[in-house]
DNA sequence: CCAAAAGTGTTGCCTCTACACCCATGC
DNA sequence: GCATGGGTGTAGAGGCAACACTTTTGG
């Protein structure tokens, strides 16, 4: 039974704080697809969020961090706090309940925990998803095809899906999602993607290279079957210039 | 010395989540001012928001709810979660750490604490501003003339308040700062103030209408020294389709 | 009668959307 | 050479900002 280990986690002896946990969901775009990273359970085929709890001598962001450091391996992500989960019965559901009955001792764990909610946007090329002690299994899902998930978690990335269609008004995410260099077509299939719906692509490029934070690139990509588009890369200072003052509107 | 008695609030036994509490930023409207109600600490003149820890049996929402109710006399009212503010240090500051010393007992209080950010805008004209057992006055102050507070508060209201700025984009937010009839100058002065700008009469009054959300009475507003304005008040059932919808815009 | 605030329409500009054809590439 | 996806311009509609005068009221 696992998460007592959590209360002196392996490497790590600063203390944590009770009842307080954070959740992860960490987002990749690969193949045209939204991806969702997920651990599978020692031993068992259930599936979960990364998370955990919080050091005491760790702000909750730099929690959250490490987590997603642990289980991807990267640095200096893009992350973003956007809900707090604080029903006092988060997991009562009862198929959820026998599931957490077979992998939890109940006596250690079944105290009320407060979670809260990151999203992170990460360049899925760069990623090597990791297990922790407590999985055997980190693998990127389709976030369409998202499978039954232990606690509240299928909720908690619903939530996260809104927030993120929410703030790609503000924001262009594709700096965070895509390589360093990428196509318009695959920074609009990315766009497609998330708001879920076709986008005309003469209104798209028109838009987007309107901002005045994409830089073409004097190549193009070469060894797609048909005519090779230009690549982009984001202009760093235009961008941070733009967000700022807040001027990168999509919609 | 105040905080040991949080640990067991009188009337209530309930424990509490350690390490973990809230703050609200209550804002009301009146007299073309925005403001916000603080507490002043028992035989002091340092000034804090409203909050307090978390009961084991009520979620992180409901014990929002208590704590509005508490201050102001009001239930069901609209409260936001905006931020949560997790840094190991938040009041680390030299001059916070005077004040905090002269008011708590370091050994009981100085724990770190994460704060989940909560702001609820009420219909001033209802509200019964209540100290609680640790303070001596619940005082509305006006948003630009706010003191020197206690902890990390002033940090906490601008956040506030940019959260609120960017709330009133997507929904009419006059529908709970203002008593349920009003006229439309006065929701112009309100968003004036919040969004700190003047805006164009017949622009905004086109606009507002045309958003379908205000009915207007039959009867005028008489006694000012000038001609009467109408008034209006919202259809609380198109407001709620609306805002499901997503379509009370305003920018 | 005067001062102060409320109410109201129009115009130009700019932004958004809708829409279709030619081009380049690898096979 | 052909199938596939990439790249591009224009026209019409709708939304937004700028702008000033008349009306009402109480004092």
């Amino acid at each position: 039974m696992l998460p007592e280990s959590w209360l002196e986690p392996e490497k790590n002896n600063a203390p944590l704080i009770p009842q307080l946990t954070l959740d992860c969901i960490i987002l990749g775009f690969h193949n045209n697809q939204l991806r969702v990273l997920l651990l599978r359970w020692k031993n068992t085929q259930e599936w979960s969020l990364p998370g955990g709890p919080i050091r005491q001598n760790e702000s909750v962001n730099a929690a959250a961090q490490r987590i997603l450091q642990e289980r991807t391996g990267l640095d200096d992500i893009f992350l973003q706090q956007f809900h707090v989960f604080g029903e006092v019965e988060r997991y009562s559901r009862a198929e959820i309940q026998e599931k957490l009955k077979l992998i939890f001792d109940p006596e250690l764990w079944y105290e009320r925990a407060v979670s809260i909610g990151y999203y992170a946007l990460v360049d899925y090329s760069r990623v090597n998803p990791t297990p922790d002690a407590y999985t055997d299994e980190c693998q990127w899902w389709d976030i369409r095809e998202i499978p039954f998930l232990l606690f509240d978690h299928n909720h908690i990335i619903q939530v996260a899906l809104q927030a993120l269609r929410n703030q790609l008004s503000w924001q262009p995410i594709g700096y965070n999602l895509l390589p360093h260099e990428f196509t318009l077509p695959e920074l609009q299939k990315l766009y497609e993607t998330i708001l879920d719906r076709k986008l005309d692509p003469r209104n798209f490029q028109r838009k987007l290279l309107g901002l005045g934070i994409l830089e073409r690139l004097p190549i193009r990509r070469k060894g797609g079957a048909h005519k090779s588009p230009y690549l982009y890369r984001f202009d760093k200072a235009k961008y941070e210039a733009g967000l700022k003052e807040g001027n990168l509107f999509f919609i």
